[in-house]
DNA sequence: GAACACATAATTGTATACAATACAAGTATC
DNA sequence: GATACTTGTATTGTATACAATTATGTGTTC
């Protein structure tokens, strides 16, 4: 795939674009924790100016994605072991709420969407592509905070789940990731029964069995080149 | 105050520091929901190029303190009635957290920060200054969260002060604020005394205080002149 | 060979120029 | 007189040029 294909694929990228673009790369674990984002090369990548590409580092930096430290430019952020815990606690505090009211609120197309998400989850694992399978999962979490009609708190998620990404890269212990496909089923199936309290339960235990999945050690973090972590 | 006082107040002005300042006058109501705020004469009041009006604008707007539409350019927010609503829910569910870990945490240094911050907001009423009471209580409720010595939640109680700021702007219906005094005391009280839940318990009562306190009707919203308001 | 100073390169920060878009006012047409 | 069209102005979007800062490499000295 050639330098040309990239910057083509969607006609003009907007800062908005790219942002996602590179959420979605460090989502799937195509850009660990730590590597720099040169603006230069990135605008060379996404066939943009700079400017541009300095509105998407800032988005990113801004839900913690990416660091920005002034003079230094951009890099992967990688959150401290502190900070790792503090994620898990707030999402242990917002989602369980949200999974309460989602059972209250689920119409038959939600439970659809959500009945989808798995069975995308588990495909992205059968093909061996245990990033996008994280990143489905995320979507699952966020998924669930917006059928709640809380979209401040559904915000909040959205960085939580999306630092947790970061977090799993850096401190994840276990091997597999099957465990967790249980708990959204059950999850979901608590929110098509409207069976709220259920749903809270389920969704407080599914956070602390993943929180205390996490381990000290930390991972090698061997960092891909830009381009080709980015040429999907 | 000419311009010149203006833009050479701090020698260099930042995107952050301008970010700030403009945070601060909407905080205390100098400038009001539904303000435009046009990048060209940002740039000339605080003496520096668009490109850092910018940078400035998108971290207020990445906070939701003000709206940015493409090609349309940046307006202070003005959140619906459905926002107000879950921005006060999401800090009720929040902040008596962050109260009770504070009352377990807090130093006697922390407790005396707290209690100036009191008399700061006292003295600002004393002098006729509501939108600066109203701007200190801000910073009360983001302290506690600090306190707490979680930053993460700390973060989002920081943007849901600085949207609640916006919404007593819109929404405020009662006349007199002293009732806060009284309950930001207690709650210093109880954090200094260590009693957990008891601060918890004020917290809560305290937010959903302020919640009822809200009201349908919009404000007149009179605004004033950019240059005007920013210059203090 | 290690530590330092200095020159050079790479990278980010800021200002500015130009292009694209939106908004308003006026003009023509029916 | 109402509507559609055109033109002009204000404002934002993007690219680029240059300044400031940081990183890198090379020699020199001990």
């Amino acid at each position: 795939m050639t330098k040309t294909d990239l910057s083509d694929r969607s006609k003009a990228a907007t800062s908005d674009s790219i942002a996602h673009a590179l959420s979605l790369a460090i989502h799937e674990h195509r850009i660990l924790p730590g590597t720099k984002l040169v603006e230069d090369e990135l605008a060379e990548i996404y066939g943009v100016s700079r400017t541009v590409i300095r509105a998407a580092l800032h988005s990113l930096s801004h839900i913690q994605l990416i660091e920005i430290r002034r003079n230094k430019g951009a890099s992967v952020a990688s959150p401290s072991l502190k900070e790792a815990h503090e994620v898990f606690e707030a999402r242990e505090l917002l989602e369980p709420r949200t999974a309460f009211s989602a059972a209250q609120l689920a119409t038959s197309e939600d439970i659809a969407r959500l009945e989808r998400h798995i069975e995308d989850e588990h495909a992205a694992l059968a093909a061996a592509d245990p990033g996008r399978a994280l990143y489905l999962s995320g979507l699952f979490h966020n998924d669930i905070a917006h059928i709640a009609n809380q979209s401040t708190i559904a915000g909040f998620i959205e960085t939580l789940v999306a630092r947790s990404s970061l977090i799993i890269a850096l401190y994840w212990r276990r091997e597999s990731a099957l465990c967790e496909k249980h708990a959204h089923h059950a999850l979901v199936k608590s929110i098509a029964d409207g069976n709220g309290s259920q749903a809270e339960e389920l969704m407080r235990s599914h956070l602390v069995d993943l929180h205390s999945a996490l381990d000290l050690k930390e991972r090698s973090g061997r960092v891909l080149s830009l381009k080709d972590a980015l040429a999907q």
